[in-house]
DNA sequence: AACTCTTCCCTAGACATTCTTGGTAAGTGA
DNA sequence: TCACTTACCAAGAATGTCTAGGGAAGAGTT
């Protein structure tokens, strides 16, 4: 049958946060991004290169991020994101609506069934 | 400017959940559904109807749900839809991968910045 | 009767995002 | 030399939501 799982790890829109939210600390360069974001949810999140390297460059084209090319700690270069003014107020708007989603789905998942007609 | 929003107000992934936690309590009809959950989330989440009725004939092809035609409180044809067995294991899967995923972004959010290399 | 409003169903196509799968290149250590 | 890791990237598939249409029928108004 075809059962191409294909189960997305990662709820569709929150990548771009988590990006963000990981370059408040400083520069990084992708690869840490995904290494930073994987260690900090205790391996819980996992970001595919084929999703972060086009979600940077969307970014970076909407002027969230600012990118350079430098060195990285193990001597490889590696280019380093970092974030723009507007990326922080991008931040913000996501972090809002989140947390406004997450309360509005928590509404739907704590009602109690009652009122169904007849 | 090719400024075509489509800023999907619902997290992608989430609908179906909603959908069978609505119908925990009892059989309805797609358009009581979607009355359902932008009543309970008090206006805050809306669902479009071409977003609706693909999920509600995706998830009858799951197997989640079936249903049979009826007539609704204001007399007038309509289809309901009632959980099944197995829509009832999909919700539990569904809500404890979505109570995951909010401590995992949580994680992220409530990190401090600390340990940028250099 | 004609008209509008609401309820109820549905589809096709656009669109964005993530994943799968592939590739390149260079430094490290055996 | 070889394998491993770090680091970057692209093309195409898969998925799910939205926009924008459409239809039908009951209820209430004029």
């Amino acid at each position: 049958m075809g059962t191409k799982t294909n189960k997305s790890e990662l709820l569709q829109g929150t990548l771009d946060m988590l990006i963000l939210k990981c370059l408040v600390a400083g520069p990084r360069h992708g690869y840490g991004v995904a290494k930073w974001i994987q260690s900090t949810t205790g391996d819980k999140l996992t970001i595919e290169e084929g999703s972060l390297y086009p979600a940077l460059h969307r970014m970076l084209k909407h002027g969230w991020l600012s990118a350079e090319w430098g060195l990285s700690e193990s001597n490889r270069k590696a280019k380093y994101y970092k974030l723009t003014r507007t990326g922080r107020a991008q931040l913000k708007r996501e972090v809002g609506s989140w947390e406004r989603m997450v309360s509005a789905i928590g509404l739907v998942l704590n009602a109690n069934g009652s009122k169904v007609p007849q």
